[in-house]
DNA sequence: TTCTTTGCAAATCGTTTGCAGCATG
DNA sequence: CATGCTGCAAACGATTTGCAAAGAA
């Protein structure tokens, strides 16, 4: 994410005005790792301005994100995240519990191709679906404890 | 997608029943490209079975999601779509009209890490986001029109 | 007969919208 | 003081769930 002192002066240029809520939100983004969904956000700033409303949040995400200035993107599980970080990169999600990671060079690095098909391409959303560490274990754990439930698995 | 017939197999041998709701359904899936939603099949089908309800549709297609046999994504229009094609390979999407196309190699088919921050990988989604040819035109009329507005454009 | 699937209606849940009051520029 | 923003409540739309009846195995 840009600065937020440029990201404050380019709201002002296209009219909109600055307030406590925006700056708030702002700042909790900038360096924010956790793709956090609306209401994840929200969550958390509540501990600082308890009046803050859900919708408010998503006024100033949506908002943030036509400017590009913020990646905007569904995951699988029925959800919208946020991502400050928009330089191109992959995520990995988690199939059962829906944790997410940025993927680590190379994934998703590759430079965007400039016309695909037709479409002219902007950005890019490279998800990796898999398990947790978490959930491997639960998963093989269960899988094991199937197996003893069938006596034809000899 | 597999030939139908393994995927029947694999239905039965997991004790399910084979009805004609589900047989319609994995053959309008098997070789469509159009990247479908639940409901966009539903009303397809509608045509050869009047009587077949969207909740059967949504129960065919996650189970055959849930299986592997059939890839699940969302495209940031707020609704999940289905591809039979379940080999990596990108997807391109335009960001206003959600016209979706899939990308020709190369993009995409980059072999699946193993492993990455500790996940174990199964699978990705790749999403190119950009205009499709009709609405950059539209994009583009729009822009000359509201520099026409701007006296100052100049 | 047994147990899954169907199909309807109602519930759920994330997100958006309408609108009156408030605060920024 | 004009306009954009806030925050509440209500609307919305995609998906899921509860349950009784139907139909595969």
């Amino acid at each position: 994410m840009r600065p937020i002192e440029d990201i404050l002066a380019n709201v002002r240029a296209r009219g909109g005005k600055i307030t406590p809520q925006r700056v708030l939100i702002y700042q909790a983004l900038d360096g924010d790792t956790s793709h956090p969904t609306a209401e994840q956000l929200h969550e958390r700033l509540r501990s600082w301005l308890p009046h803050l409303s859900l919708t408010t949040v998503y006024a100033a995400l949506n908002d943030l994100a036509e400017t590009g200035d913020l990646r905007r993107f569904e995951a699988g599980d029925g959800q919208v995240h946020y991502d400050p970080d928009t330089l191109p990169h992959a995520h990995v999600v988690c199939v059962r519990c829906h944790r997410m990671h940025d993927a680590p060079p190379p994934h998703g690095r590759q430079p965007l191709p400039r016309e695909v098909e037709g479409f002219v391409i902007f950005g890019r959303t490279e998800l990796l679906h898999g398990l947790c560490p978490e959930c491997a274990e639960t998963a093989a754990a269960e899988s094991a404890a199937l197996e003893g439930d069938e006596p034809d698995g000899t």
